[in-house]
DNA sequence: TTTTTCATTCTACAGTTGTAATATGGCGTT
DNA sequence: AACGCCATATTACAACTGTAGAATGAAAAA
């Protein structure tokens, strides 16, 4: 699936050769994985030409952010603070990551993405 | 699902009592959902007494932990602070709830829980 | 042109989830 | 004893996920 992402735009073909190292999955497999990303509106495949291209139709970010929500709704509430606080009170975070935490917080607000 | 955390032991009635006024579902379907989450192993159905009386076999934390850990690993690659970087860079927090969660990662390493 | 091969589509099948109708067993009533 | 009702169990069924074998079509090789 983040294949695609990576690449923007990519024969089928390819995709099943960048899948082969870090899966068990069998060509068919991905050949229906494919089909069902198209059937759901994720992927474009572009059928006129031999290994047939496919191309993202939704961002990734997009995505993301889509399952973050109802991840968050589910979960907490709809809550990040909650999130984060349930979090902190398992006590399951190192000093270091919570000012890596802090730091990602601190560097929002101005001067926007790429600083 | 979550009623269940929220009175311990609870018969399976009540439950049902419980979810009228926010669900649609019909009795039938809660005490389906019911024995699915015993098969699960999230509760145990103590069938002995008529209101059959259920209890949770895994707390609402290890549950919740659980979840959001696989949450992670899917979307983010299992890091939070990707998560948290991708939710600022998307602008999508308001300076107050950002506050927020600075309070949050700064009520912690030392006090403990509740301050 | 016959055969082989590669890419793609179809079909399959078990398991899960969402939602519920139907059946059944036991207890309280008549 | 016969009837009804409530709690529970059994069965149902569609959509979706995970996984892949089988069929097909078109292009490449022989």
């Amino acid at each position: 699936m983040e294949v695609i992402w990576a690449n923007g735009t990519i024969p089928s073909t390819e995709i099943i050769e960048r899948l082969k190292p870090s899966t068990a999955w069998k060509d068919n497999t991905i050949y229906t994985l494919i089909s069902r990303l198209a059937k759901k509106g994720m992927i474009r495949i572009d059928k006129t030409v031999s290994p047939n291209l496919c191309t993202p139709l939704v961002s990734q970010q997009q995505c993301e952010r889509e399952e973050r929500i109802s991840f968050l709704k589910k979960v907490y509430n709809g809550s990040l603070s909650l999130m984060l606080t349930n979090i902190i009170e398992e006590g399951s975070l190192s000093g270091e990551e919570i000012d890596d935490l802090k730091k990602i917080l601190d560097r929002r607000s101005r001067g926007g993405k790429k600083r």
